[in-house]
DNA sequence: CTAACACTTAGGCTTTGCGCTAAGTGTTTG
DNA sequence: CAAACACTTAGCGCAAAGCCTAAGTGTTAG
């Protein structure tokens, strides 16, 4: 487990944002186009796609070109990162939590009246 | 599921610093006061603490101010919103990677000798 | 009661994030 | 081959992130 993580700290960022957030959810009943992505959103279509590539850049989807038409896709593999990390950040926790279950336990008995 | 939740954009934002990480990660073996989790951190202090009050205002540490000392444990609640987004996407993706399977079978299947 | 300690507040600086408009590129379609 | 289409590039503006130093504030030890 190293301190800095090029690859936590940018699929993390990726997730921070709720556009890219709905985009993959989006994504995830099926491929689409860039203009299909793009037509529930408000925003300027620059600034849609800034977010794509920010989504393909940091590995978590693809996308390829035939004619004038992007088409993007999931690639899961790298939600994995995130995932390990949470649940692994998740049995540390609870082991916490049952230590100090445990004290306060200890401390009960030891406790006796007061 | 909403597009815009502040919750996950908060939390997501605060596991996007390596150092927020690595606070949560020391906090995961047990509680320590500002300046413990300060120590290995090159960072100037009021720096530092700026993560802290970070991973506070989002809900995934706990301080408690006795005497001059700050000490801060987790709060493992908030990390659950995360885990559950990430799991729910993770069986939509599974999901339609199996569709996909399924797809590219019948292909083979209707594709005789070429 | 003074000095050390453990933060905390204030303010400044630079980089990055996220939005915009305007103009450009390559691909179809009529 | 001209116009419509589906992006794409360039560049600007503003706000937030993340770092710093300097100067507080309140607590405790000598």
């Amino acid at each position: 487990m190293t301190y800095y993580s090029r690859k936590l700290n940018d699929v993390f960022q990726a997730l921070a944002d709720p556009t890219r957030r709905a985009v993959l959810q989006r994504l995830s009943e099926g491929a689409a186009s860039t203009l299909e992505l793009a037509r529930p959103f408000e925003m300027a279509l620059p600034s849609f796609t800034r977010h794509l590539k920010m989504l393909e850049k940091f590995g978590l989807v693809k996308s390829k070109k035939s004619g004038r038409v992007r088409t993007y896709e999931l690639a899961p593999k790298r939600l994995q990162a995130v995932e390990d990390w949470i649940l692994e950040r998740r049995k540390l926790w609870e082991r916490r939590l049952d230590q100090l279950d445990a004290y306060l336990l200890t401390m009960k008995e030891d406790d006796h009246g007061q």
